[in-house]
RNA sequence: GGAGUAGUACUCAAGAGGCUGAAGAGGCGCCCCUGCUAAGGGUGUAGGUCGGGUAACUGGCGCGAAGGUUCAAAUCCUUUCUACUCCGCCA
């Protein structure tokens, strides 16, 4: 959500950049939120001087009781009662402009950085940088689901029966190097002065709805029945949640921390649940970073944080690149964001598992996260980051570290979580 | 889940329909006295949010949240959230 100041000071900027994320319906919302706003000033205008006039008439009706002069009150009262009715008519009207103007800002999509490249859609999304070499390997990388069963990981027949599609267990080592990387993940953020932290798994509704719109929650959360209350997607939720209308002191910031959660997904839309594997599911693990900083510092946060998983996945021998999100990709909230994208030699093309996203003050104006600054309060900054998601990061692993034997190498970094074990051999 | 108590500004805290943007204190700024890890005295100061105004300034809202009663609500009523205590249940 834009401040709605720049609306009324620089609306060509906004309608500029809503061109810049091809969003060309949206344009006439700028004037629209721009003439709404004016009429809601008039109306709050002329509702606060009347208010002002009620205030005095009913102060010095006290007056009058306290010097007992009763018969002057009768009338002062009637011009109150006058005042009352215009005060509730412009109340309505002004209650109504507020709904109309939130429900156009809402949409109305964050000031890109500059730097963003400018596409339609994530087919333009521009590869920045790759670290390490994407291996093809002479033999053949099986299906994820295939290499999971091989060694004996995996069991999505039982989890279909208990569950349903989109579930799934996993076993024996494959469960515990699932935890291991996850453990790995943490333990380097927590090295990285990242606080780790264990949030809520389920949060409340007017929580969500501040940091999605109703259409994504329906595609996204599982609701819990007959309470108000949803299971997380992503404990960006609840961490960010953390600090709804919160006022925090300077001298506090940045605030940094890593966060460990399930996450509960209904993956309605577009790419849907995948059949077999376990790619895209309704549940999954991920370890979590988010910053609240000063806005002067987000970019920089911006950049470590997206290293911080390029090197985590270089320390698990897996090769990835950075992959930025170009203007149309751009979810409206977010300022710039990237993906990291780990290769998987059996498709030979990178893979998401990681999506770091610099907010900017659009996530804290619309949750009310303030800081107490010397020359009065702001908004700050807040991004986030996939440190690492199981079973995706176990997916990247499994195929980067496969081999023509069917056994799976163990990275160094990890063994120390498995118990010193080396490698995974095939059972099957 | 049941029963009770409470929620006031950065913190503690007064207030029990009109004179309360909200006493008092801590805090914070400055000054003085004293000196060993303290304390005392003086003096000044702020306040969140949305508007109007070039500005000085000024108006609305605001006492956990949302409604209601009233000419007038921190104060009365309803709902709700949170914390604490007791009981129940349970990893």
């Amino acid at each position: 959500m834009i401040d709605i100041k720049l609306i009324r000071e620089n609306k060509e900027l906004v309608k500029e950049n809503i061109k810049k994320k091809f969003q060309d319906h949206k344009l006439p919302l700028v004037d629209e939120v721009y003439d709404l706003d004016e009429k809601f000033r008039n109306c709050k205008l002329e509702g606060d001087k009347l208010r002002a006039e009620k205030n005095k008439l009913s102060d010095s009706i006290g007056k009058l009781v306290r010097d007992g002069k009763k018969d002057e009150i009768a009338k002062i009262k009637e011009e109150v009662a006058k005042a009352n009715d215009r005060i509730t008519v412009l109340e309505e009207e002004q209650v109504k402009l507020e709904e109309e103007i939130k429900k156009r800002m809402m949409v109305i999509p964050n000031i890109i950085d500059k730097t963003v490249p400018i596409g339609k859609d994530d087919s333009e999304n521009v590869e920045i940088q790759k670290f390490g070499d994407p291996v093809v390997p002479k033999y053949e990388i099986p299906y994820n689901a295939d290499i999971l069963e091989a060694v004996g990981g995996l069991d999505k027949e039982s989890a279909g029966r208990t569950s349903g599609n989109g579930f799934y267990y996993l076993m024996g080592d494959i469960a515990r190097l699932s935890s291991a990387m996850l453990a790995y993940a943490r333990d380097y953020m927590i090295d990285k002065n990242f606080i780790y932290c264990i949030p809520p798994f389920m949060i409340r509704s007017d929580v969500v709805t501040g940091v999605m719109s109703f259409d994504e929650m329906d595609a996204m959360m599982y609701k819990i029945e007959g309470e108000d209350l949803y299971l997380i997607g992503t404990s960006e939720h609840s961490m960010i949640g953390k600090f709804k209308g919160q006022i925090l002191k300077e001298n506090e910031l940045p605030i940094t921390m890593t966060s460990y959660s399930p996450c509960f997904r209904k993956e309605v839309g577009a790419h849907g649940i995948e059949e077999r594997g376990i790619y895209r599911v309704h549940q999954f693990e991920k370890q979590e970073m988010i910053v609240l900083c000063k806005p002067e510092d987000s970019f920089d946060w911006y950049n470590k944080m997206w290293q911080f998983t390029v090197e985590i996945f270089r320390n698990m021998d897996i090769p990835v690149r950075q992959l930025e999100c170009c203007s149309g990709d751009l979810a409206d909230l977010k300022v710039k964001s990237c993906d990291i994208e780990a290769w998987s030699p059996r498709q030979q093309k990178y893979f998401e598992v990681g999506s770091c996203s610099n907010l900017g003050d659009a996530q804290a104006r619309r949750l009310g996260i303030r800081v107490k600054g010397e020359k009065g309060n702001y908004f700050l900054h807040t991004l986030n980051n996939t440190v690492l998601a199981s079973p995706r990061g176990l997916i990247a692993l499994l195929e980067n570290n496969y081999n023509e034997d069917g056994s799976v190498n163990i990275p160094k970094v990890l063994q120390p979580y498995m118990g010193g074990k080396k490698k995974l051999e095939k059972v099957k």
